[in-house]
DNA sequence: GAACTTATAGTACATTTGACTACAAGCTAC
DNA sequence: GTAGCTTGTAGTCAAATGTACTATAAGTTC
C-alpha cells in the first residue's frame, strides 16, 4: 500500500504554512511563486502535500524548508480548511500553520517546486489561489488576537531589545500610542524580562539597556497563574 | 474516481468531537461506545470519516448527529491530531471539533455505529483509544483558556440563570473557588446581562433573580472596545 | 420562632492604571 | 565647554479596580 512507501503522500491532505515578518513597522508575509503545476506562475502560501511518514507538525516544517530554505522555527497549526470546492482538481483539505520571525534572520531562497519565494507586505499581497485568502485573513485575525494575550511579539524582534523597541512593536501591532514610563513599568512588573546586563551601542544617544526575554521565567509564572495581557 | 460517490470517505481523514455539557457543578463529556470496528465496546469520543460530498463543518455535525443523535449545535473546530502512529491500522489524521452545551437540552441517544452514548464527567472519563486523551486535554486546555476570555461560559447554563450558577460554572472549569459578592459586582459591571424580573422557583431557600446573557448588548459593548475577562 | 441556607449590599484596604512631571545620560553643533 | 537635542529612567498622584472581608435580608425546614 501506499503507506509502505515512505516518500508516498496523503492525496486529500496538504499543509499551507502563512509565515510572518515585521519589518520597518509593517507586518510581512511570505509567499512562494509556483514553478509547475496548475497554478504555475502564481504565488501563493507554501505548501505541499503530507507524507505517510511524517507528522503533520513535521510536515509542516518539511514544506516550508523544502520551498523557502527557512527552518527551524516555531510553526504553530492554526486551522484545518475543508471546503469541498476549495482546490479546484480534487477535494483536498489543508492544514495551515503560522510562525512569527524576524524577516532579517531569514532570507528566503526558492527551492524545490518554487521559482521564487519573497516577503510581501500583507498590505499588498498580490491575489492568491484557491483558498489562500481566507487563510491569510483567519491568520490576521488570529494573530490580532493572539499577540495581546500571549507575549508572541518577542518572535518578530532580535533577541536582545530595548523597552522602547518593544513598545513601538506593541503600538504598530495594536495600532495605538502607549505611555513609555508607563509600558516599561507594567512589562518589567510581569518579571519575565531579564536584564542582558549590556547596553545598546552604535545610536546617538544615551544608550538604552537591553532585555531578553526569558521563556523560562514566563512558563513559570504560567504556571503559577499568571496570564498575559496587553 | 472515489470522489464522484457522494457516500465515499477520504480514508486517511476522519472527524472527532468532544461535547462539552455542564451538570450538577461539574463539567461532563459526551462519549459513545463503539459497536463495531477495532475499538468495539470501547467508550471514544464521536467521530467519524469524512466524505467527499461535505465540508468539514458539515461533516463533524453530521458525525455527531449520526451517532449521538445532537444537532444543531455549534461546532468549533479545535485542531488537527496528524501523529503519525495516531491511528492503529493506518495513517490516520483527524480533525477534533468542540462545542458547549446545556445536557439538559441534549439526551444522548445511540445511533449509527455508535451502540450507547453517554454523558461522562470530566472527572471520571475511562480510558480512551487512540490519542482521544489527548484531544480531550487540549480541548479542556482550550476551553480553559477561552472561557476567560470570552463569554462563551452561558452555553453551558440554562438560558435564564442565577447569579450563583454562573459562579459555579466558571468555579468548575477554572477549578478554583471565587468569592460570591465580588464575582457579582464584576459581572454585572460588565453590563451584558439582563435580569428576567423573575425568580427561582422550587428551591428550599431564598429565590435568587435570574438573568439571561444578553448577546445584543454584549456586542455593541465589544464594538465599543471593552473585552470580556475573568 | 430558632436554625439554616442562600441572596445581596456594603466596607476597608491594597493594587493597578493612566496622565503627567522631573531629571539623567549621551550625542552634536557651535 | 556648553547649549540644545534625543532618548532613557524614576517618581508622583488621583482614579479605578481588585480582594478579603462583614453584615444583613429573605426565604425554608423543623
Amino acid at each position: 500500500m501506499d503507506e509502505m512507501n515512505p516518500e508516498a503522500v496523503i492525496d486529500a491532505l496538504s499543509i499551507d504554512c502563512l509565515i510572518f515578518g515585521f519589518k520597518k513597522r509593517e507586518l510581512d508575509i511570505l509567499l512562494v511563486q509556483h514553478g509547475e503545476g496548475i497554478s504555475k506562475g502564481k504565488w501563493a502560501l507554501p505548501g505541499g502535500w503530507i507524507k505517510y511518514s511524517e507528522s503533520i507538525d513535521e510536515s509542516a516544517n518539511r514544506i516550508l524548508n523544502d520551498l523557502t530554505g527557512v527552518s527551524n522555527i516555531y510553526l504553530e497549526q492554526l486551522k484545518a480548511f475543508g471546503d469541498v470546492q476549495r482546490y479546484p482538481t480534487k477535494r483536498v483539505v489543508t492544514i495551515a500553520y503560522y510562525a512569527l520571525v524576524k524577516p532579517e534572520n531569514y532570507i528566503p531562497r526558492a527551492g524545490f517546486t518554487a521559482s521564487d519565494a519573497q516577503w510581501f507586505k500583507v498590505s499588498d499581497v498580490p491575489p492568491l489561489p484557491y483558498d489562500h485568502h481566507q487563510i491569510v485573513v483567519a491568520g490576521l485575525q488570529y494573530l490580532k488576537h493572539k499577540v495581546r494575550h500571549e507575549p508572541v511579539g518577542f518572535n518578530l524582534i532580535p533577541k536582545k531589545f530595548t523597552l522602547l523597541q518593544l513598545q513601538e512593536l506593541y503600538e504598530a501591532i495594536l495600532g495605538k500610542k502607549l505611555d513609555k514610563p508607563n509600558f516599561r513599568r507594567k512589562i518589567m512588573k510581569m518579571n519575565f524580562l531579564e536584564p542582558c546586563k549590556e547596553k545598546q551601542t552604535e545610536v546617538s544617544h544615551r544608550a538604552a539597556n537591553l532585555y531578553r526575554f526569558d521563556k523560562k521565567k514566563y512558563n513559570s509564572l504560567i504556571e503559577k497563574g499568571f496570564t498575559f495581557e496587553l
